[in-house]
DNA sequence: GCACCTGTTGCGCAGGTGTCCAACAGCGAT
DNA sequence: ATCGCTGTTGGACACCTGCGCAACAGGTGC
């Protein structure tokens, strides 16, 4: 195969990593298939990397670190608080992130037993809840909500958000993603003081706030997402 | 090894192979692991299940099936719908679930891949929702509460409980399980149109009461678990 | 022209995998 | 005593795994 230079060699042999793990599993993923999908010798993954663990962690925190750029890029873009919080649920819910979950499911299962793995997940969790923390904080300090405990408030709306991209991912449960902007945020209004509906209101995309407001129904003020039963 | 009765050995093999599963996980599961664990050969494994991949759909439906009748031997055991409901979050959040969780992690992650195993734990999803839905029916019958859409609390209630187990077991987070109840009962309330703390008060296992009640918070008159910030 | 460096190759090794199968052991029926 | 049935054995089969290593290639400095 073509010479490349190290930072780019080691940049394509992650991002061959990254594409063998969302359709194979991360458990599943071998060397040879990254050095397959490359085009390249097995030798030559072994020559950047010490070992598969360390090839599966490395191309997990990109993927990881990417998803929280993009969140942070959404939430930075907006000014006032109430709007920030609209777009971290916008982007949290944002449809591209299907296969993406998925990834993250297989890490955290697979942090039980790959400590490499473990740690990275960890780590990229904390800071998922500092930039909500964040967030509440900076609300907090505008005089938009109320919040006596920010950093408990945003793994609990986290918690939250998980919970249902777990049903919608390993159940395979269709859900109105706009329906599940404007409930979780029924439950972010709760901890933060809002009046009800307070985050319900015009979002990033526009096809969030008109989703979200055909789905409103008159039960306790909110919208809710509903799985077939 | 000594001779056994079909249903005694296929039950013996499930149970061995759910020992393995539990503490080496299901995708790190082999037939070997299992016959070595019973003390016999894993041609006899072969003979009672067709493929590794039957083996392990089954094993985890025995345990889910397992967990499913613990809570739903709890509820029974209560008969006002506050009191069935209580009971509903205690046996979710008991301590002894970590290691079961981790084996729902390993096979939500494990679904996208196997379809057997999807089949199951959709299955099982389905009929965990089912008995919490009943709840809230027979609640809303009697008038207890009111509930426009038992199967969307329902499933929405069981993404939030999910949400939380899955911060527990994957990121190692400790949390003070009576504070996780009497919080997602928080929730539940707003669902169910209860008056706040409704669901705090004295539930099954004395601690639990107990405990709720110590981590009582003046904030919107609930419980909030913390993450250590 | 040469030596050198480094990205790259292709294969070998030791081990582990699911699956299959011929043979064996114990027991009930004949 | 013999036959047949069935639970059980232990190993063979083909394949795949991570990893290591000797050899190669193509450019750079001398």
């Amino acid at each position: 195969m073509a010479r490349m230079t190290p930072p780019e060699r080691r940049a394509a042999i992650v991002a061959a990593a990254l594409e063998v793990m969302l359709h194979k599993g991360i458990a599943a993923t071998t060397v040879r298939d990254v050095a397959d999908r490359m085009g390249t010798s097995s030798g030559l993954v072994h020559h950047y990397f010490a070992s598969m663990d360390d090839l599966l962690a490395a191309a997990f925190e990109q993927a990881a670190t990417a998803d929280l750029a993009v969140t942070t890029a959404a939430v930075e873009a907006q000014t006032g608080p109430v709007e920030r919080l609209r777009a971290f649920f916008a982007t949290y819910a944002r449809a591209e992130q299907d296969w993406a979950f998925q990834l993250w499911l297989d890490a955290w299962a697979e942090a039980a037993r790959r400590p490499t793995l473990r740690e990275t997940s960890q780590r990229l969790n904390v800071k998922w809840q500092q930039v909500l923390a964040q967030c509440i904080r900076d609300g907090v300090a505008a005089g938009a909500f109320v919040c006596p405990d920010p950093d408990g408030a945003a793994w609990r709306i986290l918690s939250l958000l998980d919970g249902l991209a777990l049903q919608s991912v390993a159940h395979r449960v269709p859900i109105d993603r706009a329906a599940v902007i404007t409930w979780s945020a029924g439950f972010a209004e709760a901890e933060l003081a809002l009046p009800a509906g307070a985050l319900a209101g015009p979002a990033g995309p526009a096809s969030v706030t008109a989703a979200a407001a055909a789905a409103a129904t008159p039960a306790a003020g909110r919208a809710a997402p509903r799985r077939p039963g």
